[in-house]
DNA sequence: AGCAAATTTGCGGAGACCCGCAAACGTGTT
DNA sequence: AACACGTTTGCGGGTCTCCGCAAATTTGCT
C-alpha cells in the first residue's frame, strides 16, 4: 500500500502522518506534500493507490487535485479531510467522483478515533466512509426543495464573479430574461422574499444582488477559494469569446 | 506571569501550550480556550497579564476578544496568531489597539524559531513583533493611494452586505448622493475601470456592485466572516430605526 | 490664515435590474 | 394521452444604479 498525504499546514502533516504510520499495517511507502501542485507533480512520479487530500491548500484546491487523480487512475482511494463543510467543496466532490471510486470525507475537528475510523475503511475496507455532518450538507445540496439546483448554483457563481445579466446569459446560452429567471429562483431559494424586511421609510433595504451574494457567503454555500477558482474559469471562458 | 491560550484548533492549541512552556521560564500560570467566549470567561475569572489569540474562532473572533481584553485592562499584552494576512482582522485590531499595549502578530505558517521570539519578545522583553507580511498588509490599508479610506471601506461593508444605495445612505447619515460617490470612488480604489474590461459585443460584462464584491473578496479585503459579524452590526442598527 | 486634496451634494439621463403576467416548452409520471 | 413540475421566453413598466459635470463643503497640512 502506498499513501500520499496533502496538507499545508505542518502541524496537521506530521501530525497525520504519524496517525497514518500507527493506523495502517500495510504501508509500504508514505509521501507527503505541502501544496496542490506538489500533490499532483507527486502523483505523477510515483504510483499510489491511496490519497489524503486537505480541502484548502494553496495554488491548488483539493477538489481540483481529486479531479487530476482521477482522471488519471478512476480506482484511487481518496480521503478528503477538511476544516469545514463549505458546500461548495462537497458539491465540487460529488460532480467529480466516479462511481468504482472509493472515497471518505471527515472533519479535522473530529476525534482521532474516528480519523483512524476512516483510515482504515477507506484504504483497507474500501468503504466510502462520510462524516455525518457533511453528509447532512450532501443532502441538502441534492435536495430540490432546500438546496439549490445545479443551474441555479451556476446562476450564483456568475452572480458572485460579478457579472450582469447579458453576460450571464451569453454564457450560460440562454436569453437574457432566462437568465434573470435563473436569478429570481435563486433569490427565492436563499430566503430573499420581497416584503421579508419591514422596508423602513427610506425605501428597500436591500439590493436583491448583493444580498443574494451576503446570504450565500454566510450560509457557506460559496466561499473565496471557490471564487478564485471560478473566477480562472470565468478567464479562459473571457479569453474564448474575444477569439 | 499569566498566560492565557484561546485557539480553537487541538492541535495547534497544544502546540503553542508546549512552546511557550519550552520559551517563558518566568511562566506560574498557562490556561487554554477552545473559543472566543470561552477566552473572554476565561480572562474574567483570573488575572492575565499575557494572552495568545487565534483570530478565527467560533462564536467570537479574536479581535473581538482583544476588544474586550484591552477595553478592560489596556496594558495586556496580547499576541496574535493566525492563519491568514487578512485585511479584515488587521484592520480591524490596528482600530482597537490602545496606544499604551504591547502586541504581536505572526503567522501560523512561520518556523518555531520565529514564534519562539515573538513570544519572547512580546511578553518578555516588551516590544511590539509584527511579522514582515502583515506588516505590509498594515501600511497599505493605512496608505491613502492604495489601500481604502475608513469612509469606503464602510462602504464596502455596506455593500457587501446586500444593502441599497438608500440605505447606506440612512445608515451613515449622508445623502443619497453622497453614498453613490462614496462606492464610485470605492469601485476606482478596487481597480474597477470602466473600459478595463474590453466588453464584448453583448455588452459590459461586469455589474460593478457585484464585480466590487468579487474583487474585495478575492484581495481578502473583506472575508466571510467578518461579513457574519458586520450582519450583527447591521441587525442591530436595523432593529433601532424601527423605533 | 491659506492652499491643496478629499469629500459631499444636486441635477439629469442612459442603462441595468427586478418582477408580475402569461404562454410555450421539456421531462417524467400516472 | 393527460398531467404535474420545472424551466425558458417575451413583454412592459417601475425602480435602482451608474456616472459625468459642476459647485459647495470639509479636512489636512504648511
Amino acid at each position: 500500500m502506498r499513501l500520499l498525504i496533502a496538507e499545508d499546514d505542518k502541524l496537521h502533516r506530521s501530525f497525520l502522518e504519524g496517525v497514518s504510520r500507527d493506523t495502517l499495517p500495510e504501508l509500504d511507502e508514505l509521501i507527503t506534500a505541502a501544496d496542490g501542485e506538489d500533490a499532483i507533480a507527486a502523483f505523477g512520479a510515483s504510483d499510489f493507490d491511496s490519497v489524503v487530500l486537505d480541502l484548502q491548500m494553496p495554488k491548488v484546491t483539493g477538489v481540483e487535485v481529486a479531479k487530476s487523480i482521477w482522471a488519471r487512475k478512476p480506482h484511487t482511494k481518496i480521503l478528503f479531510w477538511s476544516n469545514y463543510t463549505e458546500e461548495a467543496y462537497i458539491r465540487g466532490i460529488t460532480k467529480i467522483v466516479p462511481p468504482e471510486a472509493v472515497y471518505g470525507y471527515i472533519l479535522k475537528s473530529a476525534p482521532e478515533e474516528q480519523l483512524k475510523l476512516a483510515l482504515q475503511g477507506v484504504f483497507i475496507a474500501e468503504q466510502c466512509v462520510i462524516d455525518r455532518e457533511v453528509r447532512s450538507v450532501q443532502q441538502r445540496a441534492g435536495d430540490r426543495l432546500s438546496g439549490l439546483s445545479e443551474l441555479e448554483f451556476e446562476a450564483l457563481v456568475d452572480l458572485c464573479l460579478g457579472l450582469t445579466d447579458k453576460a450571464i446569459a451569453a454564457r450560460r446560452h440562454v436569453s437574457l430574461r432566462g437568465a434573470q429567471s435563473r436569478l429570481q429562483h435563486l433569490y427565492q431559494k436563499l430566503g430573499l422574499e420581497k416584503g421579508d424586511l419591514p422596508a423602513g421609510p427610506w425605501g428597500p433595504s436591500f439590493n436583491s444582488r448583493t444580498r443574494a451574494i451576503s446570504l450565500a457567503l454566510s450560509q457557506g454555500i460559496l466561499n473565496a477559494d471557490a471564487l478564485r477558482r471560478e473566477e480562472k474559469n470565468l478567464q479562459d471562458w473571457l479569453s474564448s469569446q474575444g477569439e
